[in-house]
DNA sequence: CGTAATTGTGGACTGAATCAAAAAAAATAA
DNA sequence: TTATTTTTTTTGATTCAGTCCACAATTACG
């Protein structure tokens, strides 16, 4: 079951058929995980204009359908993906940004169930893999490719020397 | 080892030790899950001013030194919580933002090896719950607490289903 | 103490995302 | 088809969390 035909797609769950919301998907199924921003230059190369506006309405009710997921890693803008109902996680660079799909750690679903659950009802886990990428860990310097370039985890690379703490 | 003072603790990391940090740990002590703005609140309470600057200087050097950890969930302000070093994750209310820890589910630290490294080298494992708490399962018709009022998830309520006849 | 370094202050500013009203396009009915 | 109604897009302003900056205040250290 491949079908990959947006059009189809928007009218099995009741949305309007629109050339941006087309567009939108099209772009998503291009590239795997894109920023809204992303989104929007990816749209523009292929229809003339569309608002940013539109690319947020379109991805906010896909959102809502289920037709794709959208990722929050924290300290970056919010990036979207096509790949959905799987329950598989993610890995990104801290240092470029790339975002890579990994598969459950320890099996099927194993992650939804937390150890205690204080009494929550949980609909989701989210997975949240941290770390560097090969590139990066090669360019280590100072090469800064900065696809998204998280601003939270503030560089602070030797600034505040004493990481080893003494004693 | 509960050793829970604060001038201490920021004199054990080669901090200066100024009376908004030592609020800002106060503040964090007093209640475990704090967005920047809740403890500018709560600082204020009880130093009578501070900068917001002040705080997020604080926050962000104590988060440097590990001291404290930030933890930035889909869609919400960042929170912060003074309890680090034993890799817990965390269960969030969807309605009303709550957040509870809830220690890993398979046991020690499973969580910090994906089954497929893809070249990365990972630094830390970020593993988040989605639910609704007990509270908002009862008062699930309207209540609108909203600690945390997630913006993204929007509500959504009814909105595309005039479908249905509303007689 | 006095001086240098660190930290705090207030205000302007940024980027991501949202809101709102009018214009345009799709869906539905005739 | 055409008319009409509903949904979507556009445009522009607005919010929100967080950051940047220059200068004042405080802290650390000799």
């Amino acid at each position: 079951m491949v079908r990959s035909d947006p059009v189809d797609t928007l009218r099995r769950h009741g949305l309007s058929i629109t050339a941006q919301r087309l567009a939108v998907l099209r772009a998503l199924a291009r590239r795997p995980h894109g920023s809204a921003d992303a989104i929007v230059e990816q749209v523009r190369a292929e229809i003339n204009v569309i608002s940013r506006q539109a690319v947020y309405n379109a991805l906010g009710t896909l959102t809502e359908k289920g037709i794709i997921r959208r990722i929050q890693p924290a300290g970056s803008p919010a990036i979207y993906e096509n790949r959905v109902g799987d329950n598989h996680h993610h890995l990104i660079c801290r240092t470029c940004g790339k975002t890579v799909d990994v598969d459950c750690a320890v099996g099927k679903a194993p992650c939804l169930k937390a150890s205690d659950h204080a009494g929550f009802q949980i609909d989701e886990a989210e997975v949240i893999y941290w770390g560097t990428c090969s590139k990066c860990l090669g360019a280590a310097s100072g090469i800064r490719d900065q696809a998204i370039p998280r601003r939270n985890l503030k560089v602070s690379a030797s600034k505040t020397e004493p990481k080893r703490n003494p004693i």
